[in-house]
DNA sequence: CTATAATAGTTCGCATACGAATTATTCGCG
DNA sequence: CGCGAATAATTCGTATGCGAACTATTATAG
């Protein structure tokens, strides 16, 4: 229950230091799409629905880890574009499944070459600190992942 | 210009490994500090601000890599609730100095109570662990920001 | 078989997040 | 000095992001 000082400056640095990626990820992504008209979370829904066709809201809303109600609102504004059809499932009329539209898969297609060059430079690390990074960021995800769960148990 | 698609494959992993560390963060963070009636990145305002009172807003923007506009939302809130004070400069007219008011002070403090019971298990990570990913994060800020500036010369 | 649970989606109100446009002020060049 | 450029904030419209409340449907317990 109780840090020293020097520890609680290395968590923050963690904290900061994820916020600094996530930021910088945030602005390059968003610059690099906004000339397709598309931004970063619909990029990334348009490779799940690629993979994925006939896939159901709740089970995009896991695979991508946002909230239903997010992932309806990101639907809502793809379905307007004309990017994904949402249809009403036949097995279950709770259920809608998205499938990606003609304009949809084109948009991936620009999508996918676009990212090929804004991105290379990541490339410039080594495969040793690509691998050490992956795993480095899986072991965060699980750290805190348990300490959701384990949160459910207060109040 | 041309990537193979080990190499795509290599990129995207390396992002959607960001997306996931960044997603986990924010869903720790958001529940970690709700009970506070604060959200994460006014805690990260407060910390700021405990360190540099009288800050600018452009000031802050720059050191929490937020727009203007993104900042100043964030402080009308925090001046709604009564956490900061929003002051014409006496030196420059235009500009604004934000300080901590009694109350923004006693949430901080509560905040960082709070931190180290729900951060310390990121402190199950080694030392090497935390070193190399501190510095791997600041070498893709790096390039990430190369590419931003570089992009200006694009159209 | 039916009342109740659980599940799938949507909608609402709110907090980030951005760029573009606007206003007020200061700077800087001639 | 004075006028155009640059700078500081704000406001607006839009897109994420969340949980809570709600509707419709399906599953389940008795």
């Amino acid at each position: 229950m109780n840090m020293d000082d020097q520890q609680q400056q290395r968590t923050l640095e963690i904290i900061q230091s994820a916020r600094e990626v996530k930021q910088a990820f945030h602005q390059v992504m968003s610059k690099a799409y906004q000339h397709l008209n598309v931004t970063p979370i619909q990029s990334f829904v348009l490779r799940k629905l690629n993979e994925k066709p006939g896939i159901t809201l709740s089970e995009l809303a896991e695979y991508i880890q946002l909230s239903k109600s997010t992932t309806s609102g990101i639907i809502d504004r793809m379905v307007r574009d004309q990017l994904v059809s949402r249809e009403q499932s036949s097995t279950d009329r709770r259920s809608v499944t998205l499938t990606l539209l003609d304009k949809g898969e084109q948009l991936l297609q620009r999508v996918r070459e676009n990212q090929v060059e804004r991105m290379s430079p990541l490339l410039q690390m080594s495969d040793e600190e690509i691998d050490s990074l992956l795993r480095i960021h899986q072991k965060i995800v699980r750290i805190l992942h348990q300490e959701l769960e384990e949160d459910s148990t207060y109040e």
